[in-house]
DNA sequence: TTAGAATATTCAAGGATATGGATACTTGGA
DNA sequence: TCCAAGTATCCATATCCTTGAATATTCTAA
């Protein structure tokens, strides 16, 4: 089945604290903003319940990260999110 | 938040019964297709189970239906997909 | 108004997921 | 090499969601 591609994005997204943390990182070679610890402090959800979201989004393709020393910067793969959302207007429209 | 706007959408596009639904049902004005007893044979569930992911996606504004008779005709609101779609890419853009 | 067909709702069970504590891992500095 | 900071993983628990059986509701036809 076509739409069962985005199964897993759409997935990731359906979560309200996901959308939350999408919207306060930056997309991929923009400036750094928070590392991990600071978005879980603003999120105000546990360390391991954020690593938990940003695993999520990862594997959904949606987020990537670069280490800093100990810390780690996530941003957005932007262009993966909008070929995503497109991809499956396109599949709904076709039809 | 601006995106909580989209979690009971992205919720409802998240489970993959309800895309292959949603890939099954013509958009509004278009010619009928199914009924929901035909949708439930065709994705082989049952019938409580499939009138449970279309009042998911009616909640949220997904699809919308007009009965003949006994009958239900479910269909997708299209514009309002698009809207969805469109206005989340938008959100994440303008940051 | 009664019977039957189509759909929606209720309810319970099982599975999936979010959450946080404890802990392991990784990195940089002393 | 040892310690501390930052992050990921493991594990247990609570909650949410999917599913289908039983039942209620709605509608048509006789």
């Amino acid at each position: 089945m076509e739409t069962d591609r985005y199964g897993t994005v759409f997935k990731a997204l359906s979560e309200p604290v996901r959308l939350r943390l999408l919207s306060m990182l930056p997309k991929r070679h923009q400036k750094r903003t928070f590392c991990v610890c600071e978005l879980a402090e603003r999120l105000a959800i546990s360390q391991p319940c954020l690593s938990h979201h940003l695993t999520v989004l990862k594997t959904a393709g949606l987020v990537g990260f670069e280490k800093d020393g100990c810390s780690a910067f996530y941003y957005v793969e932007h262009d993966r999110l909008v070929e995503c959302l497109d991809g499956f207007r396109k599949t709904m429209e076709e039809r």
